[in-house]
DNA sequence: TTCGATTTGTTCGTATGTATT
DNA sequence: TAATACATACGAACAAATCGA
């Protein structure tokens, strides 16, 4: 009879729903695992299944004895993200140094990237993180406008954490996975030299699309890294 | 009582000892479930645990209906190590050109890489990867040869599968997770030559260590990654 | 500090459904 | 068709961590 999705999908994707629509603000904790089993009527495994692999990604955190809570997006969750390390792996939460923010239309690639018509409008920013004292990547970030209303250069710059932290408090976006593409590559004079980096000499190049809990694209990222002294660290299981 | 670890924990690792031993080569079924929960007089939900981690991680496969198998290295199994594609994330399998494969004695850097004395006897091989009729990726890796008795240029360029496919069928070691370090650099003429690329032209530098299923690094491997018209694919939840 | 209520973590057992052989 | 094996779901009991009275 049941040809249907199992009940810990739907209860997942109930759960992946409601904070996607900023039910659960990140930082506050999802009803006990009781409760949760008597409003979706099912069993608490039931529940513990629906919510594993939300532990799993990093989008909940599950403690004993205090309960399930929407995970934020703190210095240690950035580095789920942030894989620029030295190379006997430390790992060092960068300084951000603010370049510009300006108003942009989306370009066919921006938009496919984004899954938006072109020509909708968007919200570019740079930066350049520093590592160890020095710069280590320069950043290019693009949003669609309409998912993030009112955001303004100094509202960006003067944010109090991370850019996603930011993302996740201000505009209720999640971002819980990320794709990357990778190439070397020798950049423009002006990016050379923001990275002081000599002319010819090459660089790490990322092209990071970010999406949402509910799997939106929300954020394409165009970054070159300085790998002389730094690597992108990777690990598969 | 019980402040040690969790029984599925136990669990888990016995029969990941038990793999690494050999006693389930890959692509047999493990006993089923409710023999397993006998063995280590448990509950069938505690073997389930156990084992979800090792489905997760790729070295176990569930079937329903078919039993719980010991993964190959297939050429699925080689997309989850392997991460050159086409821009457009089109995965295609690599062939693999032989170059030479010889003895070699372990420097400081492999030694450590590779958790051996310096000085071990080392086995290293060289090969080039290509992709869309094109040389995509020159490796060169190094093996402990205690861990790979016997191995010589004809069985490793004679194999029939993937490299790994060699280490787990013949060796038995099953390569279960990578660390990898990538670099924007140039190489030198000869390599820089193999590739394709002109004097200057920069390429993707990756360091991988390959960990077998008990955690003991087995491979250590630098590559040279012509990124012009492929990229290093990364995705992370 | 102690204690009790709450919440997640672990483990058990059972029943039924579905896929494979 | 029947036996086998995994998939889903339920429920219960106790342990361990947390927190407030």
């Amino acid at each position: 009879m049941n040809i249907e999705t199992p009940l810990w999908r739907q209860v997942r994707a109930a759960i992946v729903a409601e904070i996607a629509a900023g039910e659960f603000p990140p930082g506050t904790p999802l009803p006990a695992e009781k409760l949760l089993a008597e409003r979706f009527a099912c069993a608490i495994g039931t529940i513990r299944r629906a919510t594993d692999g939300l532990v799993a990604e990093g989008v909940l955190s599950r403690q004993q004895g205090r309960g399930t809570f929407v995970a934020q997006h703190t210095s240690e969750r950035l580095f789920r993200f942030f894989h620029l390390r030295q190379p006997d792996g430390t790992a060092e939460l960068p300084r951000t140094e603010f370049l510009d923010f300006t108003r942009r239309i989306a370009d066919a690639e921006q938009a496919a990237a984004l899954n938006l018509a072109p020509g909708a409008p968007l919200l570019r920013a740079r930066h350049l993180q520093h590592l160890a004292g020095r710069p280590a990547m320069l950043e290019k970030l693009w949003l669609a406008e309409a998912l993030f209303p009112g955001l303004d250069g100094p509202r960006f710059a003067g944010r109090a954490g991370t850019v996603y932290d930011l993302y996740q408090r201000e505009f209720g976006i999640s971002v819980t996975r990320i794709d990357e593409q990778l190439r070397a590559a020798i950049p423009n004079a002006r990016n050379a030299e923001r990275l002081g980096l000599r002319a010819g000499e090459p660089a790490l190049f990322i092209r990071r699309i970010a999406f949402a809990v509910d799997g939106r694209p929300v954020e394409l990222r165009l970054a070159w890294a300085d790998t002389r002294e730094l690597a992108y660290f990777n690990s598969r299981a």
